[in-house]
RNA sequence: CGGGGAGUAGCGCAGCGGUAGCGCACCUGCUUUGGGAGCAGGAGGUCGCGGGUUCAAAUCCCGUCUCCCCGACCA
């Protein structure tokens, strides 16, 4: 029986489909103040499996995990000019505590160089010390206009590396490690989501930084999405916070740096990039519950039958779970798995079982097919590979029909109103940016021809990917 | 901060001087259960807030607050 679409088809209105799936999905909700954002246990519970990868991977890289307070002095932003410059803006302020106006007023933490340099600056005495590389996870606040749920909100959840290096060199092949070890690993093997690594324009920099690195991917409507940044500080916050070292020859010198972040926005990435009418998909690499477990009706043992192969899908190692709500129509089951994007669901009812099948229906491609029950470990994990290949894979074609070669501004900025422009870096320019710019377009990134990075910032043969970005 | 809308039940909306309504969701019971179940019964609202006009205001007037959408910054 036909029934009003569950969600606003995405063809039709696409950032209403968001707002559909956050709430149908029961991913997010507004809190009480303006942008602030009520993460709910299924959201939460997909950036839990993100925070795992990303931390394994992390620390694979030698950093260590530590904790920095939330409050910083204000005066600690003012000390490295460009930086205080492009936060201010965006501060949040505390000005009286325990009843009384603070004689030096707090802010709370937009991103965490300063407080933690502040440190660093005792913690290194000798190149021994180095390279010092440390992680956190927390959550910062910056006052944003105008927010949208896990893309722009004024507090959001992240991890902020922090390092230190004896040399440029050092901070900077870390940057570009930490980029395509951690970052761009993580998102194109466990989100599924392909992106292109490139170096930021000056004007896309980070506030503070001499350059920056950035992995950008291509939502369903065209649009770009930032979803990591890694920055190369040079010896700007090392200057402002007197972080020095004596080398192996006694001399003095200020530390190289970097600084690298990942936050809650790339659920916002998921959820445009796999997307559908139906709702979200999931990669089952990244998924909370890789395989649902629907009981259709208890009748004929098939309740048992059904608890039996979840506990036989958790002993093979998938995470499965089951849904023996039978008081609930199994229709409606069906389209809140949908919307929540579970990979895989195995439908276990009497009829079926009573031939000794069960049916295996696939997320991504929405197909159902009967599945033997003695072959449905094997079946799942097939299931499953074949998921996270195929939304790469779909990701990757989206973007590619959607990214063509131009030879000028003007053709870029019309590429843009559907996807990614490519255009030679010479032929746009600082000005040509700005140009691109005033029309609602920006250099998401430069890259070299073979889409590797190039190796400065700004090299004037690289080629400049351009789109309109959240 | 500029332009445009909207505040009425948990959500989405109608009502626009005369008893507070509809759909979905919720609760109870029975029948159901293979793609958002059906029937019956039920609960839920100082109509954003403050003032004014009127015999009478959700409705008209003034003020105020909030939220959403579109433009300048950002993970």
């Amino acid at each position: 029986m036909a029934r009003a679409p569950v969600l606003t088809p995405r063809g039709e209105d696409f950032p209403r489909w968001y707002q559909d799936v956050v709430a149908k999905a029961e991913l997010a909700d507004n809190g009480p103040v303006r942008g602030t954002m009520v993460i709910r246990p299924y959201a939460y519970a997909i950036w839990e499996r993100m925070q795992a990868e990303l931390d394994r991977r992390i620390k694979a890289t030698g950093a260590e995990n530590a904790y920095f307070p939330l409050f910083i002095p204000e005066s600690y932003l003012r000390r490295e000019a460009e930086h205080v410059e492009g936060f201010s803006p965006e501060l949040a302020v505390v000005t009286h505590g325990g009843g009384k106006e603070l004689e030096e007023p707090v802010v709370v933490r937009p991103t965490s160089e300063t407080v933690i340099n502040s440190y660093f600056s005792k913690w290194v005495q000798s190149h021994r010390d180095l390279p010092l590389l440390v992680n956190q996870w927390a959550n910062v606040v910056r006052w944003e206009l105008r927010p949208r749920l896990f893309l722009r909100t004024t507090e959001f959840l992240w991890q902020e590396g922090h390092t230190a290096h004896a040399t440029q060199a050092d901070a900077a092949a870390y940057a570009e490690r930490i980029l395509a070890e951690v970052y761009e690993d993580f998102m194109v093997e466990v989100l599924a989501v392909p992106v292109l690594t490139g170096r930021k324009t000056a004007r896309e920099r980070f506030a503070g930084a001499i350059n920056t690195l950035t992995c950008e991917a291509m939502m369903g409507d065209g649009k770009a999405l930032q979803m990591g940044t890694s920055h190369e500080l040079g010896q700007n916050f090392a200057r402002a916070f007197d972080i020095t070292f004596s080398d192996e020859t006694g001399s003095q010198d200020h530390v190289w740096q970097t600084s690298w972040g990942v936050s809650t926005r790339m659920v916002g990435g998921l959820i445009m990039c796999h997307g559908d009418d139906a709702g979200l998909r999931l990669p089952p690499a990244l998924a909370p519950t890789q395989v649902v477990v629907v009981l259709v009706r208890a009748d004929e043992g098939a309740g048992d039958a059904a608890a039996a192969l979840c506990h036989q899908l958790v002993a093979s190692g998938v995470r499965a779970s089951l849904d023996d709500r039978v008081g609930t129509s199994f229709g409606r089951r069906s389209v809140e798995w949908e919307l929540k994007g579970v990979p895989v669901r195995v439908e276990v009812g009497p009829r079926e079982l009573a031939a000794g099948w069960v049916t295996l229906v696939e997320r991504h491609v929405a197909t159902k097919r009967p599945v033997a029950l003695a072959d449905v470990g094997g079946e799942v994990a097939t299931a499953l590979a074949d998921a996270q290949r195929h939304l790469l894979a779909e990701a990757t074609r989206h973007r590619e029909e959607r990214t063509v070669e131009v030879g000028s501004v003007d053709e870029a900025v019309e590429a843009a109103a559907g996807g990614f422009a490519r255009i030679p870096w010479a032929v746009v320019g600082t000005t040509g940016e700005g140009a691109l710019v005033d029309q609602g377009v920006s250099v998401r990134c430069l890259q070299r021809a073979d889409g590797g990075l190039p190796g400065a910032s700004e090299e004037p043969e690289s080629v400049a990917v351009v789109g309109r970005s959240y």
